[in-house]
DNA sequence: TTTTTATAGAGAAATATTTCTCGATATAAG
DNA sequence: CTTATATCGAGAAATATTTCTCTATAAAAA
């Protein structure tokens, strides 16, 4: 059983973050009664390389069948098993902002595994109140209340200025995972997970491609 | 002047996307008074390789010095100005909720650029109301707003199953460049830009590693 | 039943990105 | 003034990712 661990090839980043849009699409095939879906279909609708969907299908395991592709309710539970997304974990939010607000209400999140128990923050206005049946506390009371919960992640929509500060008051009450809504880099020992979720780089992207087609623009005049 | 441009190595996107955690870093540093940075002490705030910041920054044309590195203020102009960060365009935004709002209040986007001017919504209860000073219009009235005050940029924080129609409504109304916040996947013309800042992603990323850590251990065992 | 066709999946090739190596140079130390 | 050192930047090497090519196969058409 272990061999076969081993064996597995590790999913490429690339990869992995397209399964995401993979599932989106298929669920919109699933709500219009559609069971099967080759890459065909796939690459048409996104976009993309057949081979790549079907390589980046092969991570998660499953198979598809010569001239059919693949089922659709099949693929839907394999991906959502492969990103770990049937199964659910509670987590802590930081910065009751707007932002926070909108990941409390998102039902999306707590669908692909996430469940928001609990907010916190430093604003006297905020605390005592709730968010979409969301209790926010204290955030002095995180480190208790982690503990006693047993919570793994974190998630940080505080200011930029605070993001360290706070990551470091969840790490030492136990959390393992932390999920980074600002632009700061956050510093971590090596055995705690950080994801980064700030959208400045994909801003930079944005901004980027506007001023390439301009130049582009002016230099076919 | 033109050969310049067809001999400038285009960035990769991996790079371009690391170029705003650089200048997060630079704005700290500027803030505690330092005037110079080598890449060794960015790769190890960031944890990076020294080269790959190296040839991060050399794209955007900046030069450094041996021995010293490269100068604080000049390497933030030159980032922001690579962005396109110093230049204003404004923007419209859809969907006037938390996230909407959030983007509304960041500060931060109208430093790098894009300036929201008005917000739509086709929520009775938010149109004709004003979120932190920008007024919420009904969606019909994009097309021709945006007609008379030649928006270009469009940004969606609408649901999932209306970014489509919204974007359709966008790009019918002249707009070039949408920034979308939905897991959908718009389709768009060839000469419209698009660009997802969609963080379920980075919600798979999230998920993977925890579930691969969890795997890791296991197999140690 | 045989032929045609669409598509999966494996492996090879091509391309992109990261990391390594080294010569050049600016500053600091001796 | 000479030597040592840190770091840049260019090019090479290594690695990762994407795209291409081909064979096998399942279903449909003839």
């Amino acid at each position: 059983m272990l061999r076969e661990i081993d064996e597995i090839k590790p999913i490429p980043e690339p990869s992995l973050k397209r399964l995401p849009t993979y599932l989106q699409l298929l669920k919109v095939f699933e709500s219009e009664g559609l069971s099967g879906i080759s890459t065909t279909s796939f690459a048409n609708e996104l976009s993309l390389d057949p081979t790549q969907v079907r390589k980046d299908l092969g991570y998660t395991g499953i198979i598809g069948k010569p001239k059919v592709g693949y089922d659709v309710k099949e693929l839907i539970t394999t991906i959502e098993s492969f990103l770990n997304w049937d199964n659910n974990s509670d987590a802590f939010l930081a910065g009751a902002g707007n932002l926070g607000s909108a990941l409390v209400g998102y039902k999306t999140l707590k669908e692909h595994g996430v469940n928001i128990v609990a907010c916190f923050d430093s604003d006297e206005n905020k605390i005592g109140k709730t968010i979409k049946g969301v209790s926010v506390f204290d955030i002095k009371k995180l480190p208790n209340l982690a503990k006693r919960m047993h919570i793994k992640i974190g998630i940080i929509t505080v200011s930029e200025e605070n993001a360290q500060s706070v990551a470091d008051l969840m790490i030492n009450s136990g959390i393992k995972a932390i999920w980074n809504f600002t632009p700061a880099a956050i510093k971590v020992k090596e055995d705690v997970i950080i994801e980064n979720a700030d959208f400045t780089p994909s801003l930079a992207l944005l901004t980027r491609k506007i001023y390439e087609r301009k130049l582009n623009t002016i230099r076919r005049d």
